[in-house]
RNA sequence: GGUCCCAUGGUCAAGUGGUUAAGACACUACCCUUUCACGGUGGCGACAGGGGUUCGAAUCCCCUUGGGACUACCA
């Protein structure tokens, strides 16, 4: 036994396993060539970030594309930032959104799959065996110096080390004896892993990323911690572990982790491991005073992906949205191909953009609208029905009300060529149809914007309502409502009218406008008659007499 | 401070040495129209700046500027 050896024994007594018993005992998986495997590995620090949804799609397609596999694994190896149920709510995230997993960690349910544990901190033994290989032949040595307690001391201790320009690459207790090693052990004094890194910071190498394209980056130079003094490994460890054993063939994760890049290759190579793909993505961003930033968690409503729940945009559009961010040329497909089920999209990592997008509200709600106005009215109804009964109870219980009533509305204007694009999201409903739902009274109906004696809009409106015929169909209806403009002096002839409107009231639009402020209170609604057949004579009648 | 990434209209973005510099959203005008929408046809609006290389640069190189990220025993 050499050194290095002796050293692995003293700092790991207990493990007996080694790498080479866990490459056996998880095989590579059995997929077709060019198959990628692929997965998400959120950490349990809170809400499910919009960025992680991203990332997932990604992840998604690449698996789909190619015959792979896309599974789930919980990072939770941070028990100071780990919040409670934060790892099912993220799983309930993919599942909800519909980016499912095949594999690895299903929150509340367990967890399903060959390669498991899923879950990091079920997992010390794995990685402890892996640090104390490296330790055994001398790529990583045992560091007793005191660590930072928190992160207010590490800025700190960083920023002191930054102005001294003694910010370490190499750890003093790199040159630690044996027999040094053996009495800080017996003082019982904690130690955590690093590395012993061979890299020089002025040579490179090219690499290729599946996003960014060939680079030259610089070799790792710092002996980076790979095992906790809690025995639990930060993310390079975990991540060479874990991804190897899983059999990840492509890495998605966010630019941020770029820049450590290399230390996570100088691992692999010290194991003699193969390299893996990486495919580092932009991070959405906002526009904050003119600058863009990486969207907060604690700021910004668009960071939670449940927030989209919430306000009811349907799924399949904030999940269409963020593979436009990464595709762009998804737009004109969707629009080439409106049912086709969206794995069949074309898909290519390459394709991504390395500029950080900005979260456009406006084309979210595009998209949104263009989904919605393809749905049936009694789908419509469904998937309202569900949202407010998550969401807004007092709209829910109108809807199971009524609910003939209801799917009747949501009718009007949709089973024609060109369908309304007004409705983004459920939350719009409410308001949108309120003149459907609500009493009359509580309409807020402004008849001042129609600039017209409200004794004439009240003499208009009744002549309307008693003579509205239920019999009729829309070209008598409309007929009708001729003759009635006509009667009370409103020009049905645009091109006379524009002549000298001096002459009349107004012309036919001007007529419509007021019957429809005085029965709905917007200017803006879908079709005129198909509203008043679905109102019904006596609400007509009280609606007119309320003027 | 160091290192890295990014830079085309308000936003997302095509574009890889020769284009009248696409398209979508937003905004806007007109048309269609019974209103509102939908739709149609237009419009506004961009290669951050400066140097090179080249017959020729949005495209390649350098500098400047601006923005972002990383620089933890966090992920």
């Amino acid at each position: 036994m050499n050194d290095n050896q002796k050293i692995a024994e003293l700092l790991f007594p207990n493990i007996t396993t080694t790498p080479e018993y866990y490459y056996k005992k998880y095989p590579k998986r059995y997929l077709k060539d060019g198959a990628e495997v692929t997965r998400i590995a959120p950490s349990p620090t809170g809400f499910y970030h919009i960025g992680g949804l991203y990332q997932a799609v990604i992840d998604k397609f690449v698996a789909a594309k190619s015959g792979g596999v896309f599974y789930m694994r919980l990072e939770d190896t941070d028990q100071k930032r780990e919040i409670a149920d934060a790892g099912n709510i993220a799983y309930e995230a993919l599942r909800y959104y519909g980016v499912t997993t095949q594999e690895g960690y299903m929150g509340s349910l367990g967890e399903s799959g060959e390669y498991g544990p899923y879950i990091q901190s079920h997992r010390a033994e794995i990685y402890q065996s892996f640090a104390k290989y490296l330790v055994s032949i001398g790529r990583a040595y045992p560091c007793f110096c005191t660590k930072a307690e928190d992160k207010a001391e590490i800025l700190e201790r960083r920023e002191k080390e930054l102005e001294e320009g003694t910010l370490i690459m190499h750890d003093k207790c790199r040159e630690l004896t044996l027999s040094e090693i053996e009495d800080n052990l017996k003082a019982g004094k904690p130690f955590a892993i690093r590395l012993k890194s061979m890299g020089d910071p002025d040579k490179t190498f090219t690499f290729r990323d599946e996003i960014k394209g060939e680079r030259e980056i610089r070799e790792n130079g710092k002996d980076i911690v790979i095992l906790k003094s809690d025995g639990i490994p930060p993310y390079c460890l975990a991540h060479l572990v874990d991804d190897t054993l899983m059999g990840t063939t492509t890495v998605v994760r966010g630019e941020e982790w770029y820049q450590s890049l290399a230390s996570h290759i100088e691992l692999f190579d010290a194991f003699g491991l193969p390299r893996l793909k990486y495919a580092h993505t932009p991070v959405i961003s906002k526009l904050d005073n003119g600058n863009k930033r990486k969207i907060s968690k604690r700021k910004d409503v668009e960071a939670d992906s449940r927030s989209f729940r919430i306000m009811g945009y349907p799924k399949e559009a904030v999940v269409e949205y963020l593979v436009t961010l990464a595709n762009s040329d998804f737009e004109d497909w969707r629009a080439a191909n409106p049912d086709a089920k969206l794995l069949d999209f074309p898909f290519s990592v390459s394709k991504i953009g390395s500029n950080n997008p900005i979260f456009d509200w406006a084309k979210l709600n595009d998209i949104s609208k263009n989904i919605i106005a393809r749905y049936s009215a009694e789908e419509i109804y469904n998937k309202s029905l569900a949202w407010a009964k998550e969401y807004n109870m007092d709209f829910a219980k109108k809807l199971e009300d009524n609910k003939e009533y209801a799917i009747s509305v949501f009718n009007i204007d949709r089973e024609i060529a060109k369908p309304r694009k007004d409705i983004a999201k459920w939350e719009d409903l409410p308001s949108y149809y309120d003149y459907m739902f609500n009493e009359y009274a509580t309409l807020n109906v402004d008849l001042a914007q129609l600039d017209m004696n409200v004794l004439d809009i009240r003499n208009i409106v009744e002549d309307y309502v008693n003579t509205f015929d239920f019999g009729a169909d829309k070209d008598q209806w409309f007929a009708r409502v001729k003759e009635l403009a006509v009667k009370h002096n409103f020009c049905i002839d645009n091109k006379l009218y524009k002549v000298d409107p001096t002459k009349y009231n107004g012309n036919l639009a001007k007529f419509c406008t007021i019957i429809r402020v005085a029965l709905t209170g917007k200017t803006n609604t879908p079709d005129l008659y198909s509203i008043c057949m679905s109102l019904g004579k006596r609400e007509l009648k009280n609606r007119a007499q309320a003027i």
